[in-house]
DNA sequence: GTTATTTAGTTGACTTTGTCAACTATTTGT
DNA sequence: ACAAATAGTTGACAAAGTCAACTAAATAAC
């Protein structure tokens, strides 16, 4: 009874690996990785962050992380900026040209999405909202 | 309008890339990679498959897939058989030892969905296999 | 208040993962 | 029969990620 349920989830994470993979795949206007990227976003969503809080943020290796903001200071992406609480740590800002770099892969994200969406009509646009919202629901609110 | 609908499936793939990321850390058993252990999968689901119909299933680098497959025989987890329709084709099928490490990787991602499941009650469980249905649904129905 | 521990970030060395182009051997289309 | 496509292998790389050691600052313990 049990595996029913279990099945389908599993079924579903292998179902939705592929949709992630499409999705990201493309999105690689060229210039920058997945990770790259995602250390883009999480210091345009909050600007001032810390190397430290974004490791935790993306599970991501702190040496690994420290290349990444490497190069993107050297590709004047972002800018470093001594934190004053803490002599150890720097807070993160995007330069005006980060910013556009965000910009850019955040609308080409967007819009991959949007032409997935375009497929749908308006009642399973709905549907597919309203289940995500309760997956999300659940799996957060439940514990895991 | 629209957008509200975008960025909701946007965030949901941010969400769920998430916790699949968490789910296939873990089962990394230490014995298989994650491509790996697709490949081992796609051979399991369907004994005498090809490799060029598994980087089709997979989208899987055809090289990388070659260097696995070689893995697998020198580990003894497959065998090879030449197609007899095609000369340039081989067959592939688990070894006793292969098919024990596919059930052995599958009973532990079993666990690891179980575990997580183990968290929701009934009506919760159903709830959450009822979205992921109707996401397949929609998403595949719809096109793309 | 100085000593021990933890924490932020960097660096070196490395492994794993994945890609690209070239190649052989078949098969299919014309 | 000849040209184009396909299955798979190989070499040479590039990208992604990990691990341990290290510096410097912060916090905790005594």
């Amino acid at each position: 009874m049990d595996d029913i349920y279990i099945n389908e989830v599993r079924a579903f994470n292998r179902y939705y690996t592929d949709v992630i993979g499409v999705l990201n795949k493309k999105f690689l206007n060229g210039k920058y990785s997945l990770p790259e990227l995602r250390v883009l976003q999480a210091i345009a969503v909050r600007e001032g962050i810390s190397a430290s809080e974004i490791t935790g943020q993306l599970n991501m290796d702190k040496s690994y992380l420290s290349r990444i903001i490497l190069q993107f200071e050297k590709k004047k992406l972002i800018t470093k900026k001594a934190s004053p609480e803490d002599g150890r740590a720097y807070q993160l800002y995007l330069t005006p040209e980060g910013k556009k770099a965000f910009v850019l892969h955040d609308a080409a994200s967007h819009n991959q999405v949007k032409q997935m969406l375009s497929q749908l009509n308006t009642g399973e646009c709905d549907q597919l909202i309203g289940c995500m919202k309760q997956i999300k629901e659940i799996l957060s609110g439940g514990g895991s």
